[in-house]
DNA sequence: AACTCACAAATTGTCGACAATCTTAATTTA
DNA sequence: TAAATTAAGATTGTCGACAATTTGTGAGTT
């Protein structure tokens, strides 16, 4: 629990009132796992739980709605998403596009100092990834602070908050709960680096294409989770 | 009232609960500009005015949010979302990038019979065009139309429900409050039909790059609007 | 045995009231 | 006179209870 705070203030919500904590509280459960994907909501069940009224609670469901990490039907209830191959491919679709653009922007609007704390990370987790051989922390939090960093670099704050607010923490469900397989982390940082690079000359076009190739790589990688799971059965 | 029914019924939400309710009319208040941009909106005044209660009230609150028509401040309030021209680019930056791969995967998911609708559809307001010396019909449903339809042809459910459930409503709103000027109807027509005939050839690279430039037209458009308005002042 | 219908239980939608917070304006103080 | 403070008013956040709808169960019919 302490842990994985860290992943989770990237989005810097600051906690004002009660369904700001239990927003915060169930969007952590769902996105690790601890509330089952697919599963039906129970309002009164988890108000309890909570310790809030369920007026309360469905402020936060109502928000988590909004980054379509539940779905909800009318007279009938809410149930968390649950994470298919085909909604896979369409987030990712739109991912691309989206991530695309933040990287094409960052590539003019990144003052100088932001481009360099990018290398300064990058490094920081060249050493953490020799250090624990390259497994977990890289590619929850490093790779989740390397795209978000990109993407306030774009300064389209209508395109920060879409990303970092809404689409973000489905995809950040996806990689947790699919994971990541092989030699992908060590790919994956060569792959930071060349974009780096990019939006350092300012060669928007260049960011832009190497991130959408970066993000189809990072999606091919779940798709075997997959593919795996489906020749099992 | 009635007339812009035909505007509203293209995403298509059936009315269930009384917050639906609440729900679209206060979008269409705000689209319309009833309700005033930047303005503040209060629970009480509001919930008498639709007759339901706060609870009722903000859950069409939560929902107004989504779709960026309006903006909440925790203890604060709600107001509703000010058109400026700096969110007009950051807006229409995210639109470009979303309706552009929207158009390209029409290109590919598009069914031969819906490409025929579109044409029909084309035809069908080149007709009324002329009749009404093209103006305000054209650009408000015939084209919200087209654009619709595209985007459903693209046959990604979450980047249909990203463009015509969440942003598409604030796009309408510059639309309707700033307007279209000039020569752009027969113009927005031909760019139209060259978006059709990639989409039929099946050149979805074409296709994006067409709407992407159709996009950024319409963009220009309204962005005159702003000019003007500053230059006034 | 399968299907329909009706009833009961549970769940969601809605309401009015209270608590916590912010805003405003008057009052005090430097 | 201007800034700071405090108190009153208004607004938002939260709660528990009731109403409306759906779901699940079981009896009855074909």
């Amino acid at each position: 629990m302490t842990e994985q705070k860290a992943n989770d203030n990237y989005n810097d919500i600051t906690i004002t009132t009660a369904s700001d904590q239990v927003f915060v509280d169930m969007r952590r459960e769902i996105v690790q796992g601890t509330i089952e994907q697919g599963s039906k909501i129970s309002e009164p069940e988890l108000a309890k739980r909570y310790g809030v009224s369920r007026a309360t609670l469905r402020e936060a469901l109502n928000r988590l709605e909004s980054c379509y990490l539940v779905e909800r039907k009318a007279n009938v209830g809410c149930r968390v998403v649950a994470l298919t191959a085909e909604r896979l491919i369409e987030v990712y679709q739109v991912r691309s596009a989206l991530e695309g653009l933040a990287c094409r922007l960052a590539a003019d609007n990144m003052e100088p100092e932001e481009v360099q704390g990018l290398k300064q990370l990058l490094n920081q987790h060249l050493q953490t990834q020799r250090v624990k051989e390259g497994e977990s922390y890289y590619q929850e939090a490093g790779d989740l602070d390397f795209h978000y960093r990109i993407i306030k670099g774009s300064k389209n704050a209508h395109l920060i908050h879409l990303l970092c607010n809404e689409l973000y923490q489905l995809i950040r469900m996806y990689r947790v709960q699919m994971g990541m397989v092989g030699p992908r982390v060590s790919k994956a940082f060569d792959e930071h680096l060349a974009i780096i690079n990019a939006i350092e000359n300012h060669d928007g076009e260049l960011a832009e294409m190497l991130m959408k190739r970066h993000i189809s790589a990072s999606q091919a990688n779940i798709q075997t989770k997959f593919d795996l799971l489906a020749a099992k059965n």
